[in-house]
DNA sequence: AACGCGTCGTGAAACGTTTCATACACCTGT
DNA sequence: ACAGGTGTATGAAACGTTTCACGACGCGTT
């Protein structure tokens, strides 16, 4: 169908090898039928073959970024920061989604090990080992992983403190003088939930009560039955302050509180986690965990570049990022109240 | 470094074209040698080689979607319904992100054509004639348009109606009762958002009296200031409802005006576009227009695959969906007020 | 015993590149 | 006049598949 490097060195009275030096290394190839060359392709409409580009050079020039979920936000500002960060490299980002589904996440990497990708940035449905993923990279793939599994020395990976990121919204809470703090979250079984609570519980040790309200899923819906959990409780077992695993269920909580007459912050405070583009924009703009995403993103690409290249002699490793607390009204200082240790006793 | 078909069929004690056989009509081989291969082929790890089964079928296995922005949820959700789309087809879906770059466009479809994709869905930065684009089409790659330029008769397109969408808003507004109403939005640049308003004036025309605020882009703090101007205004002249031209718009207008004690809908309504996730979830769930994101992506590739099935004899086609209108408590009837024309008037 | 037929397997060609050893033509300095 | 460059172009090999015409073999029929 489309013309090919022969018909183009026909058209130009040339040999194929010749073409391909204009197209590759243009400084060995006299002006004059450089220009000749290049007339030709221009009236051919002359594009290179990638498949036959490939076959000769034994490997693409494509990574690949296999994500749980293309729709969610954070995903997306990940695989804009990989973008960025191959973006020189004459290099092509394939966005592949899993759908949190195994054998989704299976078959792409099939067809990228077929294709002979560079290299795979992924969050793997199923951590475990013995998957799909341990044979791509026994076969030489260079894998870098996004957000999950640090314990592992047989590849890089790329994270966030959520423990860190639990302590920082714990501290500032118990900062601003609250004593009865509930964690809003769930299941356990999301290593991040998981994390984010436990760090919250470091931060309130000694300092202050925490109420575990557990819920099915991170959904606005989920937070706003939480809320009634809360608001259901007798008025001295109520919280002053709620930290919630993520903005979705702090936006329900949030919502909840508000239909019910009850004012944050004054009454209770919320602080989330995530940092996601309506927290600034709700009701009451949000406190919440921003973790640097685009970074991540940009961070896991490089490390897969550098493996990439220095095939041999690399050194794996696992950076691990701080998230940071962004303070907004719904958790701005409260009135003092009930104040259980009076200042003079400390 | 990885085995090859020709390693494999020396392992089995076989040719090999019987090696590609057992992989591609298993049905034309012997049960014993079938076994015999399949055994090899475990044992070497081998993974088939795509760029050289592309080369020799002369083209490749994967359609590609290109769009603006990644990170915007409008187009994740076209990009999932086309991954629903293709799924049963063998064929693989590549994401590609112009981020609204002429440039970054143009070297995507670039590597596109060299990789000799099947089709092509996009949304192009630019929608004049003599792009890159035209190119592609012209030497033959199917594309089809997403939400953009209904009007060509080369290539099929997706969009949704954005002037009935506006109408659906205005209607709403006009049969609660109000007479005057606001659009707040800009710039007129983007099609959508002309459209949208063309819609509402529409609606308007004859029922109620129009205030265009206009806005230098799409955002929640775009939506803040214009809600000051709008409240800036004497009271007489005030709207009692507005049409905003996105959610986010939408969002900072709710926020403003809540911030200034004004309440909504009892003392202004509001209505936004796109229906995003947290429309819903708003301090005052928002109205708002919902478009039938998915299907739209579903549809778009269902076209794509049908041109590229049906080569020669394909009728393109423009596919128009329908929003809906989502009415939430941000629009719900207004106690009545300011009756300026007493229903028995008409 | 000759024939035809179905079942399996083979070998070579072709896909479109890149690369590399080689060839040719000229120039330059001895 | 000749050796050694330098600058340019060539032809063939190789990459890993798929496909296709062909041949070998065994078996049932005449």
């Amino acid at each position: 169908m489309t013309a090919s490097i022969k018909e183009v060195a026909r058209h130009a009275g040339v040999s194929i090898g010749t073409v391909s030096n204009v197209l590759n290394r243009p400084d060995l190839v006299a002006e004059a039928t450089r220009r000749r060359v290049l007339d030709a392709i221009a009236e051919l409409g002359y594009v290179r073959n990638d498949s036959a580009r490939q076959l000769r050079a034994g490997r693409s020039r494509q990574i690949a970024i296999v994500v749980l979920d293309v729709t969610n936000p954070f995903f997306t500002d990940v695989i804009r920061g990989a973008e960025a960060a191959v973006d020189k490299h004459g290099v092509m980002v394939v966005v592949c989604n899993s759908g949190d589904d195994d054998e989704r996440e299976r078959r792409h990497l099939e067809l990228l090990e077929e294709q002979r990708v560079r290299g795979v940035l992924i969050t793997p449905v199923d951590d475990s080992r013995g998957s799909r993923l341990e044979q791509l990279i026994r076969r030489g793939t260079p894998v870098v992983l996004v957000d999950r599994g640090a314990g592992r020395h047989s590849l890089c990976s790329v994270a966030v403190d959520d423990v860190l990121g639990g302590r920082l919204a714990g501290d500032h809470l118990v900062e601003q003088g609250h004593r009865r703090i509930a964690f809003v979250g769930g299941p356990l079984s999301i290593a991040q939930v998981a994390d984010r609570r436990a760090g919250v519980t470091q931060a309130l040790e000694g300092n202050a009560e925490l109420i575990n309200v557990a819920t099915p899923n991170l959904t606005v819906g989920a937070g706003r039955s939480a809320a009634r959990e809360l608001t259901a409780l007798p008025a001295a077992d109520r919280p002053t302050a709620v930290m919630c695993a993520n903005d979705l269920i702090a936006l329900g909580v949030l919502q909840e509180l508000t239909r019910q007459g009850i004012r944050v912050p004054q009454d209770i405070a919320i602080v989330g986690y995530d940092d996601i583009e309506y927290a600034a924009a709700a009701a009451v703009p949000l406190s919440s965990v921003r973790q640097p995403r685009e970074q991540l993103g940009r961070t896991a690409a490089q490390l897969l570049l550098e493996e990439v290249d220095n095939a041999g002699q690399h050194q794996h490793r696992h950076v691990v990022f701080q998230p940071e607390l962004v303070v907004r009204e719904s958790s701005a200082r409260p009135a003092r109240r009930r104040p259980r240790q009076p200042s003079i006793a400390s």
